[in-house]
DNA sequence: GATGCTGGTGCGAAGTTTCGCAGCAGGGAA
DNA sequence: TTCCCTGCTGCGAAACTTCGCACCAGCATC
C-alpha cells in the first residue's frame, strides 16, 4: 500500500506533507465500514503493519489535520468521546447517537440547514451542525425507558 | 445557607436524598451568573465555606443527578469540556459556541424545534438539542479568518 | 544526489471526566 | 428517638485528549 494517490494529492495540494504515518491513518479510516474512534484507527495501522510506529498522538493529529483539509469529520457526542469518519463531500449528513445504548444513525435533515441560517441571523454566528453527534434516545432504549 | 426549600423539594419529590453536597453545589450554580465548569462550582462551594469537603467526583455526579431531574442542563462543546447551568424552564434556548475564541451565544432556534420533530419521523430518536452546544465562528473570528 | 528549512512525530506529562469500592449518612419504619 | 437500608460520598485510578519539547524527515532547491 502506502500510495493512496487521492490522498497523497489531497494532502500536498494543501501544502502539507505527506508522511507515512499520515498515508496509513488516512488510509485506514478510508476504508473503515462506519466511524472509528482514535484507538480503533491505531488498531487497524497495526493490524496492516504490526511494525509500524505510530502513537495516538500523531492520530490525533493528523486527523485533526484532515478535518481542516476536508477529508474526514469528527464527531464529538454527548459522552464526550470523539469519533471520525471518511467525509464524502456529496454524502452530507447528520448524526444521532443514543444516550443509553451509544448506537447512533445518520440522518439527513433538512430542518439542521435552516438552522444553520437562523444562528447566522440571529447570533452572527456560522455553524456547522455536520460536526455534532445529536444526543438522544434511540427507538429501543425510549421503549424500555418508557416501560419502567 | 443550608436550604434552599425550592432545591431541597425538588431533589426529594424525586426520591433522591438532599445531602448538603448536593444542596451546596446545586445552589451555588443557580447564583451563578454564567454556566460553570465543574471546577468553578467546586470553588464557589469552597468560597462559600472553606471547609466544605466537597469533591470534584461528587459535582460531576451531583450535576449528571440534577440534569436528570431537570434541575440543571449541561453543555458539551466541541472542546469537549462540560460546563453547566441551572435549567430556567421557561427560558429554553440553545447554545453556540465558537471554535476558535470559545465564545458562546444563547440563542432560541425555531428551526431546532422542526428538527427534533425531523429526527423522530426519520431516524425514531427521540433526540434532545437543547443538552448541546453548537459549534461554530463567532462573527469576530469569522471576520478574522476571512482576512487572514 | 546532497543540503537545508520547517512541518511532523514520538514521548511523556497534564487536564478533564468517569469508574470502582469501601464507608458514611439521609430519611423512612418501628 | 433509634435502627436499618441503601443511596451518596471521597479517594484513587483509569480513560480520553491535548500540549510542550526535542528530534526526524519531506520536499524544494541547488
Amino acid at each position: 500500500m502506502s500510495c493512496e494517490p487521492e490522498i497523497a494529492r489531497a494532502v500536498r495540494e494543501r501544502g502539507r506533507r505527506l508522511t507515512i504515518q499520515r498515508a496509513r491513518i488516512l488510509s485506514a479510516l478510508r476504508h473503515a465500514s462506519e466511524h472509528q474512534s482514535a484507538e480503533q484507527i491505531m488498531d487497524r495501522v497495526l493490524d496492516g503493519d504490526p511494525h509500524a510506529g505510530i502513537s495516538l498522538s500523531t492520530v490525533y493529529r493528523t486527523l485533526e489535520t484532515a478535518a481542516d483539509l476536508g477529508l474526514t469529520s469528527e464527531l464529538r457526542g454527548a459522552s464526550g468521546t470523539a469519533v471520525y469518519e471518511w467525509a464524502e463531500p456529496d454524502a452530507a449528513h447528520h448524526h444521532v447517537e443514543c444516550a443509553a445504548c451509544g448506537r447512533s444513525a445518520a440522518v439527513e435533515l433538512d430542518s439542521l440547514r435552516l438552522a444553520e441560517a437562523e444562528i447566522r441571523d440571529r447570533a452572527g454566528f456560522e455553524a456547522d451542525i455536520r460536526h455534532l453527534a445529536i444526543p438522544g434516545l434511540c427507538p429501543d432504549c425510549r421503549g424500555a425507558d418508557g416501560e419502567a
